[in-house]
DNA sequence: GCGGAAGCGGAGTTCCGGTTCCGATTGACA
DNA sequence: TGTCAATCGGAACCGGAACTCCGCTTCCGC
């Protein structure tokens, strides 16, 4: 695997801190109280336990395993995350805030624009490998719902938003260079990856033969 | 759509009864009693509304509401089938039995082998479309599970087998137009279906968009 | 028509997993 | 160190959905 997604992980790192504040935002009240020492300890725990549980079963993780994962009390994940499907939400923002990170970060600095299509793909399918929960997430993209927001299991509107944007000057990129036929738009790919996350989804174990030939659709004609 | 997904129907056509039978010899015992005539109706309006069930809610079709919409009590729901599991796995069966039959004397007899393909993909999409079940079936080909009997959802393992073969047959013929490219395998369409499936069942409106994209994949190089 | 075996129906049981409650515990601050 | 509000833990609660049970009904061979 060329490129394995960095499990965001809830430890000290500062770059992990700016994850959690942003799955963190979603609460109605801006930031107000500091959190007590353990409580901001648990809570660290609980995602980090909810997003094994989530991304080892899926939509069917269980709220009591990821407390026991967690090594706390049911009360405890249910004073942080009034609701499983906030639990969800918080996880899947974490994980769609990453994948923001590597487009940015990664994929729009490669000199050259179809090398970074291609690790695009691969990106998405060595995440879909290591969370069963993100092809839901992708999902939600593709059908191009408004209401992600409200969906079961949706990212934020805002990183739909900047998902697409991104992926705009991705393609823009490719065009430029003439790598890819005329017609690509950058609203084809979330279809793409959703298609490919659920070949990786159904265990097929070279996924990568796909993924080329997908590409070599994607060729100008 | 070029190939609308013929339903089945329990109804008295041949052709139904056919199916009906070929989905009923799941059963342990190779056939013996001859089902009294009520239950035989019953049966037969049960296996309609599962499939309407099923095709609207996927596995989260409920056996109660089977009940209902069969105009039945959920006891003889479980008379015929004694576990929700077996249920499904008979509707997924028929269905699966319909996309054989389609391959079979649809397909394969089309004189254009490309064309043959683009229709199966349309095929697999429509039904998709129709079925939101279908598309765990297919997955579980596309994994190539050996065990799909056992596995929830699963086709019968000769069905898999036929599917297989069908699918040989079709790609040899493409294979011997030149109209693919060489490396063109018949275990590699099952994952492409699957892929296919996810994209429609996100709910993607354009998705006939994809499928030209994959075909232009699968030309010669 | 009759008897009884096969089949029916749907209320009740069981299981499972999300959510709530409240007494015990612990961190923060004086 | 003492106080107390915030936090914790996990048993109990609750609803929903698969499945069972059994008295009643229907079909079928005589």
């Amino acid at each position: 695997m060329s490129t394995p997604p960095p499990t965001p992980s809830s430890g000290p790192e500062p770059e992990a801190r700016a994850i959690r504040d942003d799955a963190t935002r979603s609460a109605p009240e801006p930031d107000a109280k500091p959190l007590r020492a353990d409580a901001a300890r648990n809570r660290a725990k609980i995602l980090d336990a909810a997003r094994a549980a989530f991304a080892e079963h899926g939509r069917d993780a269980q709220m009591d395993d990821i407390a026991t994962r967690a090594g706390v009390g049911v009360g405890t994940v249910y004073r942080h995350f009034p609701t499983k499907q906030s639990l969800a939400v918080a996880i899947v923002q974490q994980r769609f805030a990453m994948i923001l990170a590597f487009i940015r970060d990664e994929l729009l600095p490669d000199p050259d624009p179809w090398n970074a299509l291609e690790r695009s793909f691969e990106f998405c399918a060595s995440t879909q490998l290591a969370d069963r929960g993100y092809a839901d997430a992708v999902g939600t993209i593709a059908g191009g719902s408004p209401i992600a927001g409200g969906g079961p299991h949706g990212p934020a509107v805002d990183q739909i938003e900047e998902m697409l944007d991104l992926t705009e000057r991705l393609i823009a990129r490719a065009h430029a260079a003439g790598v890819v036929r005329d017609d690509l738009a950058a609203s084809d790919m979330p279809p793409l990856y959703a298609a490919l996350a659920s070949i990786v989804q159904a265990g097929v174990p070279d996924w990568r033969r796909y993924i080329a030939i997908v590409l070599d659709g994607l060729r100008p004609r």
